[in-house]
DNA sequence: TAAATGTCTACAGTGTTTATCGTGTATAGG
DNA sequence: CCTATACACGATAAACACTGTAGACATTTA
């Protein structure tokens, strides 16, 4: 199960990516953005700011700021996010390439039939959530404009 | 990530299936499946308790008690041990099918595109995760009868 | 009947999730 | 230069899940 938190990074981006298909783009403030997705304001900062340092999107300060998205909608990776806000996508900690963690239990990563079998099957669950862009979550809408239901 | 009670579930089980291959085969204490498995005994028992009552292991009291599988490796399924133990596999409580539970904040589930997304890559998720046994974890070990570590 | 074994309920420590609040900092516009 | 507007950041807290532990009970067999 994905978090909360993560849906709501979801969401916030559908909206930025609307946003960023229209003639004129304006960035959106927390509060927009809240208010169109239908999120908590206080908590949404919390995780606008992670999408933020994750490099996906860009902030602006003061008067008439606010986010918008940084890279096209095809470059934003759907499983990057899930690494960003909810973490290691990994079924095993002995199995995440960027956050490996030796299984404390183990003594023999090499032997151990658990990892064996989980391995192969998250190589091919790999491939598949890997090739996801916030595109294809865009692209897959109904009608791009409805305020939102739509856009969850 | 898998918890570590799924973890210790599947240790159990290989330990059962690595006695039930052998040619005089007994049940397992609860104890014994402890020790050969690596897991807190006291935490054992409400593990072995859950699959016992999801119908893959059987239990007999008394003195001369213990446990034994119940069904053959090949019928065993990694995928409904995952639903019992750590619970519904979805990424999105409105794509399980058993525990299906519409999302709160959701306007429609028709048109919701983070729901349409994670359907898709869902679904091809299932069809790797549904066809694990326990056979293949348990023909995956190298060499069988290594105490544990091999069993891992 | 006693010893061995599984069953069941309760509880507790720790960490994670889901927020909310207060305050600090940058910026545009007047 | 001032101030309103916006993002930035750390602290806190309630609810829940995870990982066990403990005690009492039920069942079986020798």
């Amino acid at each position: 199960m994905i978090t909360q938190k993560m849906k709501y990074a979801l969401k916030a981006l559908l909206v930025l990516g609307d946003e960023a298909a229209k003639d004129q783009p304006h960035a959106l403030t927390i509060e927009e953005i809240a208010k169109r997705s239908g999120t908590p304001k206080r908590f949404l900062e919390h995780i606008l700011l992670e999408v933020r340092n994750a490099g996906v999107i860009a902030s602006t300060r003061g008067r008439s700021g606010g986010y918008s998205l940084l890279k096209r909608p095809a470059e934003i990776s759907i499983s990057e996010l899930l690494r960003t806000i909810d973490g290691p996508i990994a079924p095993l900690p002995c199995l995440s390439r960027r956050a490996y963690q030796r299984c404390e239990d183990c003594t023999d990563e090499a032997t151990c039939r658990i990892r064996k079998v989980f391995a192969e099957v998250f190589w091919s669950y790999l491939v598949i959530i890997d090739s996801l862009t916030l595109e294809d979550m865009l692209r897959s809408g109904a009608v791009a404009d409805q305020v939102m239901g739509a856009a969850q």
